[in-house]
RNA sequence: GGGCCUAUAGCUCAGAUGGUUAGAGCGCACGCCUGAUAAGCGUGAGGUCGAUAGUUCAAUUCUAUCUAGGCCCA
């Protein structure tokens, strides 16, 4: 007879195989459907807000790993916090202005560039960031991230276009907004400024020159070097490719810590670092050279003054003075190790005039370095430099070379060619020159102190996060935030036309934002300054009346910068600030440095209560992704070959404060991860076939169930409280842990394998089965639900084949509906988790003991087993309380104990000295039951099930 | 070159005020089962805790340097 038809085996409809790649986008639909989002936002009115707002990637391309990676875990932490009960709205945004677009579109119209309109260029501009914002929009929704999708943020739309004139007003008002000098990539044919990614690197042959830059301030004193005082003069030497950049010269930056030679030549001595006396020896044919001392740089020389060889620039006493400065950019790697510094025609110059400027009140300089530009537009000298006014620049190399010659300060010449930067559409080379900027002063109003003191009261995750940001804060120069480009917002300034002064003014500011928010920032480009001016502006300074519009647009970081205003607080007081920002740590530079710096001038505060920052995506080696390695993983590809699942499960698992990895053999195993998930969850499912949880038969009071099926429940408190508190601290890695090693060990390997033979053999309406049944079901309920945040699809698939679920029951139609399970109370449950503890170390031995019956064939399966426990009186006694419970935690068909004061056996013997056990695995007694398999001797009793024992002879009849 | 950071089994991660044999899950090998079956169970092998030097009775843990790697800046 065939009694495998009485057993009560699993069944469910819930498939092994995720089937993720053709499955998840069936559930989206049905997501959208039911308008998913809008009713979880709805069910938690009321509830205590929590705001995370969003970051805006840039609208450009598809998304790649980093922007899932991003995306992910900001879902996790909306699904966390709203199924903890708070109220967790979520509003994408993109940011959609800047050069990166521009750039894409300017390419594509090549020389059709030059016919096309500002307002025409926008519009191409507008449509292009339209359609990848779309196209990024599809894909995080892919990714299963919940979010309000029909009505993101985005930074080109009038009403945010409007804010950020606004918010711009607000820095003039606080007085912080000033114009002023910054070098910028030049390129003197377009007469545009360029950005360092509209350069191209090629070959350029440049003049060197050596030039010797005479001290002023008497040397012999300062040094104590005796051969100076023998000498007619001593002098710095410097060294450059661009000599045209000389009449712009201010000082001359030395390195604290390079050694400079004292070179006695003829009747002079020059000074150069002393490790590139062989080279400039070669290439001046410096005569018959001796060194009469060193220096380090940092040794004297600093605030000594040097002739420099043009007069222009300074005032008064300042006239062709050069001061000495240190600098520790200067390197050795070419040149003298003495640099000339011309702030208006190098970035480090630059900040280097800047640095030096800050601290002229501490008395290193007498006077601040000037910057300046006697360049125009077209890269001609200006007048400021009469001896070459009109030349172009490069044009003007070979005559500059030969004045210096004649003033006889010429050391040495010659030639280099080097990688120099060229404009990406004339392929011209371009120059560093200063132009009018316009900036915020981190100085005025205090803004950097005050930004300094907000960082401590922003919670950083990771808390280094405090430093990195405290650092650049600390350091950074004025905020320039003017880009001479069509795509964006434009700054709303004037220029009187008679007197050339600037007018930034809060009424007209706060008028054409209100007319920037009703026909967007366009409305700049199409009408005129008196369109734009109210009619009875005039000139504070000259009384005109006739003014230009300001040609800049404003920094996208400005824009971004003030997404707290235009997105967040317009929601209600209660939205600001947000709880939460969380990016990459490259927006330690970037977007919270923005938003911070925008925050405290407008608001006197942070816009953030946390920021927590993830690392970036790396190849299985650690290594950068890119094109050229060829180790680039897209989203897309994942997802077809796996499905988002897994790529969502990718980063819970990942400890993201650091650099995640990702690689085949990864994926991979996070697959395996998944399906144990998986099929741990189909398992519980199949065993819960027949169990209604709304009968009160089936539910069977806590304190009726047997220990077995109470130790489980504890063990689920525990994952409740792990995992929970896993969302809580932001750490999803403990969460995967917990999951895997629940699913693995406390139930596949533990729990299921003992509750096999209740669940399939006895009575279906055994009480005892209906109580392990209801255990199965509430763990495999509150599984669902703790997963939701991450395994989003998948927990939404167990919760469809829960039994009388859904839609006929009392449960949520959707597990993201729904909140986190609470911990069971359960009686003793810390006296019952060591009891149970020491019972599984039990198990284990005997384990091992079964381990080496099988391998000397005394046995097969574990139910072919009656083990015989030798355990010392302690450990006796313990036991003794579980005699009848040993066959179902050791899966043994008959289990014995034995009292011995020193436990040993002979057949089949494993000991475990520490435990005070020893296990004999024999043969099982009795025949083997056909229906439940174990052997037991009542088999062959009953006449007419002659192959079955009593307990299934029950169980039939 | 500067700032911030990382390096523990094949993979993802734990770990310790410095103190016995450094843990887990997965993978792998071997075996069992065939009533979770493109499943399930068991046993086992895997680590000079990136390298070197120093502090110490004792370092994978502290310090320095180096190597490799990441982000930002120059």
């Amino acid at each position: 007879m065939d009694y495998k038809g009485t057993l009560n085996l699993p069944k469910t409809a819930f498939p092994m195989k995720g089937n993720l790649p053709q499955r998840e986008p069936e559930f989206l639909s049905r997501w959208a459907e039911q308008r998913l989002y809008q009713r979880i936002q709805e069910s938690r009115k009321g509830k205590p807000l929590y705001v995370l707002h969003d970051g805006p990637p840039y609208a450009n391309g598809h998304i790649h790993i980093g922007h899932a990676l991003n995306k992910i875990l900001k879902d996790v932490i909306v699904k966390s916090r709203t199924m903890e009960g708070y109220r967790v709205p979520y509003v994408p945004g993109w940011d959609c202005h800047g050069l990166p677009i521009e750039h894409q579109v300017a390419k594509q119209l090549g020389a059709k560039k030059k016919e096309t309109s500002a307002t025409e260029l926008r519009r191409l501009c507008r449509e292009y960031a339209e359609k990848f914002y779309a196209v990024q929009r599809d894909e995080f929704q892919r990714l299963g991230v919940f979010g309000d999708w029909d009505h993101p943020y985005l930074t080109m739309t009038k009403d945010y276009e409007a804010a950020i004139i606004r918010e711009f007003g607000k820095f003039v008002e606080q007085g912080g907004v000033y114009k002023g000098l910054k070098p910028v990539l030049w390129c003197t044919r377009d007469q545009t400024a360029l950005a360092e990614a509209e350069v191209e690197y090629a070959n350029h042959t440049s003049p060197c020159i050596y030039v010797k830059f005479p001290f002023i301030s008497a040397p012999q004193e300062r040094f104590g070097l005796g051969g100076l005082a023998e000498v007619e003069q001593v002098s710095l030497v410097i060294w450059t490719t661009t000599p045209w950049t000389l009449p712009a010269n201010q000082a001359v930056a030395l390195h604290p810590d390079i050694d400079y030679a004292f070179l006695r030549v003829g009747n002079e001595v020059v000074v150069l670092a002393e490790k590139l006396i062989d080279e400039v020896s070669r290439a001046c044919r410096l005569d018959n050279p001796s060194i009469i001392g060193t220096r380090k740089g940092k040794d004297g020389f600093e605030g000594m003054v040097c002739r420099r060889p043009f007069t222009l620039g300074g005032s008064g006493q300042a006239q062709g003075r050069s001061p000495i400065v240190l600098g520790d950019f200067v390197t050795l790697e070419q040149g003298t190790g003495c640099v000339h510094i011309a702030p208006g025609h190098g970035m480090e110059d630059y900040l280097l005039a800047l640095k030096y400027n800050a601290e002229t009140a501490t008395g290193v300089l007498t006077e601040p370095l000037q910057v300046v530009v006697p360049v125009d537009d077209n890269g001609c000298l200006t007048s400021e430099v009469p001896e070459f006014a009109g030349q172009h620049v490069l044009q003007a190399d070979p005559e500059i070379v030969n004045h210096l010659q004649r003033l006889g300060v010429l050391v040495g010449q010659g030639t280099l060619e080097h990688s120099y930067p060229h404009c990406w559409r004339c392929k011209k080379p371009v120059i560093f020159r200063a132009t009018q900027q316009w900036f915020v002063s981190m100085g005025k109003g205090r803004l950097r102190e005050r930004a300094l003191e907000e960082i401590d009261r922003v919670q950083w995750i990771p808390a280094r996060g405090r430093d990195r940001i405290h650092g650049m804060i600390a350091n950074r120069p004025d905020w320039c935030l003017s880009r001479q480009r069509l795509w964006g917002t434009p700054i709303p300034g004037f220029i009187c036309t008679t007197c050339q002064s600037p007018l930034v003014d809060v009424t007209i500011i706060a008028a054409i934002a209100d007319l920037v928010g009703e026909h967007g920032a366009d409305v700049w480009f199409q009408r005129s300054a008196n369109e734009l001016l109210p009619g009875t502006t005039t000139c504070a300074t000259c009384g005109g009346t006739e003014f230009k519009k300001e040609q800049d647009i404003l920094d996208v970081w400005f824009e971004s910068g003030v997404s707290h205003a235009a997105v967040v607080k317009p929601r209600g007081a209660e939205w600001w600030p947000a709880d939460l920002y969380l990016e990459g740590s490259d927006q330690h530079r970037g977007w919270f440095h923005s938003a911070l710096l925008a925050s405290v001038t407008t608001d006197g505060r942070a816009p953030y209560r946390a920021v927590l920052t993830h690392g970036f995506v790396v190849d299985g080696q650690g290594k950068k992704m890119s094109k050229s390695a060829g180790n680039v993983v897209a989203p897309q590809d994942v997802m077809t070959q796996y499905g988002a699942e897994i790529l969502r499960l990718w980063v819970a698992a990942q400890d993201y404060q650091e650099d995640l990895r990702i690689s085949p053999q990864i994926l991979k195993q996070l697959m395996e991860t998944y399906r144990k998930i998986r099929n741990t969850c189909r398992y519980l499912l199949g065993n819960v076939d027949g169990f209604d949880p709304h009968d009160p038969a089936h539910r069977i009071d806590v304190h009726q169930l047997p220990e077995l099926d109470r130790w489980a429940l504890l063990r689920f408190n525990n994952v409740i409280r792990n995992v929970r508190k896993g969302y809580e601290e932001f750490d999803f890695r403990q969460i995967v842990h917990e999951l895997d090693y629940f699913c693995s060990v406390d139930m596949s390997a533990t729990y299921l394998d003992m509750l096999k033979d209740r669940l399939y053999t006895f009575p279906k309406e055994s009480p005892v089965r209906r109580g392990s049944q209801m255990v199965l079901f509430t763990i495999v309920t509150g599984l669902a639900q703790l997963m939701a945040p991450i395994l989003s699809f998948t927990a939404e698939d167990v919760w469809d084949a829960l039994p009388g679920n859904a839609h006929a029951s009392s449960l949520a139609d959707s597990v993201h509906l729904s909140t986190f399970p609470e911990p069971l109370a359960l009686p003793n449950q810390d006296d019952l988790e060591a009891r149970w503890k020491q019972l599984l170390t039990v198990r284990t031995v005997v384990m091992g003991a079964l381990e080496k019956g099988r391998r000397e064939n005394v046995i097969g399966s574990s139910l072919d087993a009656r083990v015989v426990l030798n355990v010392v009186p302690t450990l006796y006694q313990f036991l003794q309380a579980y005699e009848q419970d040993l066959p179902t935690v050791l899966i043994v068909s008959q289990a014995v104990l034995h009292p011995t004061d020193h436990p040993s056996g002979e057949t089949h013997l494993t000991d475990d000295a520490a435990l005070g056990i020893s296990v004999n695995v024999v043969k099982a007694e009795g025949r083997k039951c056909e229906r439940c398999w174990n052997y037991r001797v009542s088999v062959g009793r009953a006449p007419q099930h002659p192959t079955l024992c009593h307990r299934c002879v029950e169980a039939v009849t």
